[in-house]
DNA sequence: TGGCTGTTACGAATAAAATCGTATTTTAGC
DNA sequence: GCTAAAATACGATTTTATTCGTAACAGCCA
């Protein structure tokens, strides 16, 4: 059996990996841009995040070219389910549903979000039955 | 205007407040006790966090005893929502939705469960008409 | 009283994460 | 080939969180 390490990713990891998702790939340069914009941080230090997370293979990065190109090595998605069961652990006693009645009540969603919630369940339902 | 600064709880400092919560009040002896069975740092380490806790005001004391009695002094469910919205926003673009979404299909939730969300949605429904 | 037990206080060591400064490398343009 | 511009590499520092060792204190009771 093979011991799986997840790398959690850590707040400032999150950070840049929420550009490359939201972008597909990019260079650092390009990851700093954004990241500019909502925190003050040197460019070095970006870099510096990137090369480790690279060597905790949370990203991967072409670098047959004089810049190198990242790009997420985890997904999304991947990413929220960690996150979600660790939160859903240490935060709501082990209860997705605690957490999702905690998140309806107090966030507002739109009415066609709540629709799509609603068929989601209904969809659950069914195939619980 | 005041500006009011919500000191994040740690992970170390979760823990504990998920005691604090589940017991009403305790001692760092009681904490500590709960927390030795998933983990194995010393006494005083838990103590000297729940100090730490009092300087933040993350929990109450008293000390008209010999020993200090603690009680959390953020609830649960307001922390529960200041965690809710930082992921929603590192992890989940800003939408309550898709986290809620993203939850209820990762992890099993019972028949019962569902329809207990089922139910609240219908109400945030007519709350929204 | 004097000593044992269980407690708090608190400084300091360690660990983990984030930041930066500086050296080195690459390459495009002259 | 040389140089300037822009990139990477990487060690060192700073900051934050966690852990622990040791001193001091309070209360009990023989």
């Amino acid at each position: 059996m093979t011991i799986i390490k997840t790398n959690k990713p850590t707040e400032s990891e999150l950070e840049i990996l929420q550009v490359l998702w939201s972008k597909d790939s990019a260079t650092v340069r390009d990851v700093h841009e954004v990241l500019s914009l909502s925190k003050d941080s040197g460019y070095t230090t970006t870099l510096k995040l990137m090369q480790i997370m690279f060597e905790k293979k949370l990203v991967t990065r072409d670098d047959s070219h004089k810049t190198h190109i990242y790009r997420a090595a985890i997904t999304r998605s991947s990413t929220q389910s960690q996150f979600l069961n660790k939160m859903i652990n240490t935060l709501f006693e082990g209860s997705p549903a605690n957490l999702v009645m905690q998140a309806l009540g107090n966030h507002n969603a739109t009415s066609d979000e709540l629709d799509q919630i609603q068929q989601l369940i209904n969809q659950l339902k069914t195939n619980n039955k």
